[in-house]
RNA sequence: GGUAACGUGGCCGAGUGGCUAGGCAGAGCUCUGCAAAAGCUCGUACAGCGGUUCGAAUCCGCUCGUUACCUCCA
């Protein structure tokens, strides 16, 4: 398991070389979708960009366990009113139970990814499910004399754990600069500092999400759950927690400092990884902006920005097609052009397959052979530094030069030895399809493809061809699918 | 205001001291019944100004512009 991959970690500021704690395994969490409404397509960065890490740490031959939860029990929406949970909001407007709501957006959700091609987590932890857990944590903060309680709710006393810790390693920040900047809000009087947050809610009486805890019924805070479940399922520590760079701070500072304050005063994870945030127009997408294209959207084109439907696989690879740690604006032009992009790498996929290396082949050219050599080597390289699958996507078109060329002949196959050629091959579809997670569209509709050949038929007919007539019959036969002559026209049934 | 980034050819987007990024769009050529696909060739890009250096898009400084975080957000 030696490689060289290296990735950037936000705690030092550095690319480090990756080294997991305990080879083989890999413990990956990731900071999944808060289901109270339609992921959009900010949303598809970062689950696109972990799950290219995670296929590529598999490809390296790491055992990966992937933790991405499911955040249902709602965020504090900390606007002007003092705070009302967004699932319970929704819920209460549209008369469902606040599970039914959690449902519908999860299952929107995972049909999504599933249309990514985002492979599913190996454990989907919901916070509402892990209530018990984020009690126990709580309870062990305030053993450790970290938090206090103060109503029925329980908050994390920042500046205390400021003392032996440092909060803020992570977003850079310094607690004095912090408490200077502090907007007066609402409903903080239970706070001693303004820097505290909650760990634990005490519920107001019309608030119907809600459990018993040792100090009032209520409801856990809104970075308590991943610190719970990535503990629970990885470890106390563990090699990797990736995330949006909009939650570096306050969510991962604060997961740190739960994590830090509950148990043996380790990192919950070695490195953190944060992708950058897609914009359009040069502004962040996003929920509160009430900017942001959802994922269906997308797939349909029904949304006044859109001048098309974008296919899943053209999104994956309008992705793809930036390194993870810039911005990427969004464009009609920039999907437009990715839709060509990626059909290009398709089509070489479609040419590689039908490539067949010619048998006695004498002919190898030393040139050849090291050029393509090193066009195939170059492939997966720049995904070892960093991540870099823009680049890994550029050596790609590259080597499709080449193979195109082998296709139409321009280049001889025998000029490079069988070795080399098998190699070529199995690195560019490995890359393509296992690591990118790229896959071929069905882009072509069987019912328009049926309607051509039914034309050929008619005029077929029409002209009393029969010898093609009973072509294309049997043709069709063929494929399970029989032709129906009628007087009104003609049909097609399934044979039955 | 504090902190952190960014500014690359028509568009998107890699690159962080010397070596062609790549895609899309555009022009020309080859191939071709026509077309498409594919291949080849082409654009003398690095916000501005100054500095370091034999050499800078890449390092340093200043200026201008844009953004993010500081409040829920991927």
């Amino acid at each position: 398991m030696n490689h060289p991959l290296s990735l950037y970690n936000t705690l030092t500021r550095t690319k480090e070389k990756f080294e997991p704690l305990q080879p083989p395994f890999v413990g990956l969490y990731v900071c999944g979708p808060t289901v109270y409404g339609h992921a959009h397509l900010g949303h598809a960065r970062p689950y696109i960009t972990f799950d290219v890490l995670r296929r590529y740490l598999q490809h390296v031959g790491y055992k990966v366990r992937y933790v991405r939860n499911i955040t249902d029990v709602g965020h504090l929406q900390n606007d002007a009113d003092h705070g009302e949970d967004k699932i319970q909001k929704l819920a209460k407007a549209s008369q469902l139970e606040p599970m039914e709501v959690v449902q519908q957006f999860t299952n929107s959700f995972h049909q999504d990814m599933a249309r990514l091609n985002v492979t599913p987590p190996d454990i989907e932890p919901r916070a509402s499910g892990h209530i018990i857990e984020q009690i126990e944590m709580i309870q062990e903060i305030l053993d450790n004399g970290l938090a206090y309680e103060s109503n029925g709710s329980v908050y994390f006393d920042v500046p205390a754990y400021n003392q032996g810790h440092n909060y803020g390693k992570l977003s850079g920040r310094v607690i004095e600069d912090l408490l200077a900047n502090t907007r007066e809000l609402e409903g903080q009087e239970e706070k001693r500092s303004p820097l505290d947050f909650a760990l634990w809610k005490k519920a107001s009486p019309t608030h119907i999400m809600r459990w018993s805890s040792p100090w009032s019924e209520g409801f856990p805070g809104w970075h308590l759950e991943c610190s719970a479940m990535s503990r629970k399922y990885l470890g106390q520590q563990f090699d990797i927690h990736g995330g949006g760079l909009d939650l570096m701070f306050p969510h991962h500072e604060c997961e740190i400092a739960q994590s830090q304050a509950s148990h043996n005063h380790t990192d919950a994870a070695r490195f953190w990884v944060h992708n950058n945030l897609i914009t359009i127009n040069g502004k962040k997408m996003g929920k509160s902006l009430g900017n942001f294209i959802t994922l269906g959207e997308l797939f349909t084109g029904k949304h006044e920005l859109l001048q098309q439907a974008y296919s899943p696989m053209t999104v994956r690879f309008f992705i793809l097609q930036a390194h993870y740690r810039s911005t990427l604006d969004f464009s009609n032009e920039g999907l437009q052009a990715a839709r060509k992009g990626y059909l290009k790498v398709m089509n070489g996929l479609r040419i590689l397959d039908q490539l067949q290396y010619p048998t006695g082949a004498t002919a190898v050219d030393a040139k050849a052979e090291e050029e393509i050599k090193k066009l195939t080597a170059e492939l997966f390289a720049p995904l070892a530094d960093d991540l870099n699958t823009a680049k890994a996507i550029a050596n790609l078109f590259n080597l499709l030069k080449k193979i195109n060329s082998m296709h139409t002949g321009g280049f001889k196959l025998e000029t490079i030895s069988e070795e080399t050629f098998k190699q070529m091959r199995t690195e560019f579809r490995t890359l393509v399809q296992g690591v990118l997670g790229l896959k071929e569209e069905q882009t072509t509709d069987a019912q328009a493809l049926l309607n051509v050949v039914l034309g050929f038929y008619k005029e077929a007919k029409e002209v009393k061809d029969y010898a093609k007539v009973d072509v294309i019959r049997a043709q069709l036969k063929g494929q399970g699918i029989v032709i129906k002559d009628m007087k009104t026209g003609i049909d097609w049934a399934y044979e039955e």
